[in-house]
RNA sequence: GCCCUCGUAGCUCAGUAGGAUAGAGCGACCGCCUCCUAAGCGGUAGGCCACAGGUUCGAUUCCUGUCGAGGGCGCCA
């Protein structure tokens, strides 16, 4: 790597001038400022203090010295401001990177080896068997599928989880009102109104009892829920049942081993975990006084049953739900578990407003808005992309009309466009004649354009970007990076005819390179947020 | 009262493991189609990076506090 190549330059030119501290780790980074050059170093500024000397003049020094017999790839090397050392790098390695994007392909391309195929659990959805899955959901389907995509291209192995909470005072309720709408009685006070109830009663066989209302109306959330996901795109490799671990005995299991651990004890006729000796601000009650579990005693069997199937646990939970992080993390690290293994990721709240006015009620409902809808509204790649737009930090608002329209202003519609534009250059390629063919770099020479530059710049930085990504669980920067490249792409199509009567016959051939490494790129950008990327529109 | 996230252009948001002149899209205004999709491209205007301290050669970024927004603080799930 290039910048390797300049890192041991620069150590090599302090000891050579016998300046020290040299240190350990060298700080490179890619100037905000193009006419800075393309890396910058700030080790004059790191180390002036220690060496006794001017930063500047320690850079200055540096920087001539490297002048003198420059590394390969280096073109130039200055100082500016305070005490930078800024490198300009040869356009040939934006070149070679083009290059290798063409022998990569989109399968390959920003594949990245930092995960070390170390397994992965990301749970997220884990909608309760009730019903639909409605908008609050969606923000955190659309995220967890995403850092599910790239973990996996950086060399996780991943696996997609849903927890099913498939049992306790829910269901029931859940069921009675099932029971009520089938037999036309009134749902009970604290009992699900929804419209879908009525509904999903009707579908329901006439005589069963109410455990097996429960079973069927469990198993027929399921099926809806995993139907609504489908028509995002996602899947999940398992749907873990709540209930199974009453029948297997890990819930009496976990209990009798806090216990045994001493971190649990009696009060008040409840059961209590001792959380606060593991990092959180009170005690939490396991069993209830009456003899029923609290929601938390299944969760802790749950994460210490995902705890002995994965290295690293993600889970993406609602805003509503960061209050349990230190409860999660205190009873995992009761069990003997790592906390650090297990990465919980809070969204913050999406507002949904329709030509400006907040959308709280569903139209045709008239009560929850359920995702199905805002899917066939605005289609499965407008809600990933808008629901991926920003950092989950942040809350959130976006407008349902602008992402259905088919405008410039929709992001969604400028990035897939851009797609769907090199790829009508090649079809007018092929009509031509012309096919495209590996170019050597000497070949790509040609390419000199400000726009062209632009692109092959991007493409190199793109590795980079899933790479941050990654580590940040944030994909968020993958889209922000598909709306860059997407506008360097119309600015290309827009300045540079790739076949034309004044294009020379090379130069289509150099420009076709280009055009098929930035449908690669950009293929591979939406593939990691699981968007389409549409031939043609 | 305590905890979490946020506060950047008129609007929606990037950026920040401390770095040089803080960016994009939309909206506003002005231009650009005989030609691969004008669903596009370019330009202009628009900023006390909420506020006040601290650390530092250097702070929008880190720390503390204040103010503001949203979300939580059950033997509910």
């Amino acid at each position: 790597m290039i910048n390797e190549t300049i890192k041991s330059s620069l150590r090599q030119a302090m000891g050579e001038l016998g300046i020290s501290p040299i240190p350990s780790d060298i700080n490179l980074e890619r100037p905000a400022n193009r006419d800075h050059g393309d890396w910058s170093s700030n080790l004059a500024l790191v180390i002036s203090k220690e060496a006794g000397r001017q930063a500047r003049e320690l850079a200055d020094e540096i920087s001539e010295h490297i002048n003198g017999n420059l590394p390969e790839g280096v073109v130039g090397v200055s100082t500016a401001g305070p005490g930078f050392i800024n490198f300009k790098v040869s356009l040939s390695w934006l070149y070679q990177i083009l290059i290798e994007v063409l022998e990569k392909g989109s399968t390959e391309f920003g594949r990245l080896e930092i995960g070390d195929g170390l397994n992965v659990n990301v749970e997220f959805v884990s909608a309760n068997p009730t019903g639909p899955l409605h908008a609050g959901h969606a923000r955190g389907a659309c995220y967890g599928d995403a850092i599910a995509n790239i973990l996996s291209a950086v060399g996780y192995s991943v696996h997609r989880e849903f927890y099913m909470n498939d049992r306790g005072l829910q269901m029931q309720i859940y069921g009675q009102s099932l029971q009520a709408r089938k037999e036309g009685t009134a749902v009970p006070e604290e009992g699900y109104g929804g419209e879908y109830i009525i509904e999903w009663a009707s579908l329901m066989p006439e005589g069963l009892t109410l455990p097996e209302i429960i079973d069927w109306g469990c198993a027929h959330a399921q099926l809806d829920q995993q139907e609504t996901l489908a028509g995002l795109g996602i899947h999940f490799d398992t749907w873990f049942s709540e209930k199974s671990m009453i029948e297997n005995g890990d819930i009496e299991k976990v209990l009798g081993d806090l216990t045994a651990g001493n971190a649990s004890y009696e009060k008040d006729g409840a059961t209590w975990l001792s959380s606060t000796t593991f990092g959180d601000d009170k005690d939490r009650v396991l069993v209830k006084s009456d003899g029923e579990l609290t929601y938390l005693t299944p969760d802790v069997a749950y994460h210490r049953n995902k705890y002995e199937r994965a290295d690293w646990l993600i889970n993406v939970w609602g805003a509503d739900h960061h209050g349990y992080v230190a409860r999660m993390k205190a009873a995992m690290h009761a069990l003997g578990n790592d906390p650090d293994d297990l990465s919980i990721q809070i969204t913050q709240l999406v507002k949904l407003v329709r030509s400006g006015k907040e959308v709280k009620l569903s139209k045709r409902q008239g009560d929850i808005i359920e995702l199905r809808s805002i899917i066939e509204e605005i289609g499965s790649d407008a809600t990933r992309f808008m629901y991926l737009l920003q950092s989950v930090d942040s809350k959130q608002t976006f407008d349902l009309e602008l992402a259905a329209s088919h405008a410039m202003e929709n992001p969604v519609y400028y990035v897939q466009m851009a797609h769907a534009r090199l790829c009508s250059i090649g079809r007018k390629a092929e009509e031509e004649g012309f096919s495209q063919v590996n170019l050597s770099v000497q070949e790509l020479e040609i390419l000199t354009h400000e726009r062209e530059i632009e692109i092959l710049r991007l493409l190199e930085l793109f590795p980079e970007v899933i790479d941050l990504s990654a580590r940040e669980l944030a994909p968020h920067k993958i889209v922000t990076w598909t709306r860059d490249f997407a506008n360097a792409v119309h600015g290309f199509y827009h300045d540079c005819y790739v076949i034309g009567e004044d294009v020379s016959p090379k130069l289509t051939n150099a420009r076709l390179n280009l055009v098929v490494a930035s449908r690669i790129g950009l293929k591979v950008g939406l593939d990691l947020l699981g968007v389409n990327a549409p031939d043609k529109m």
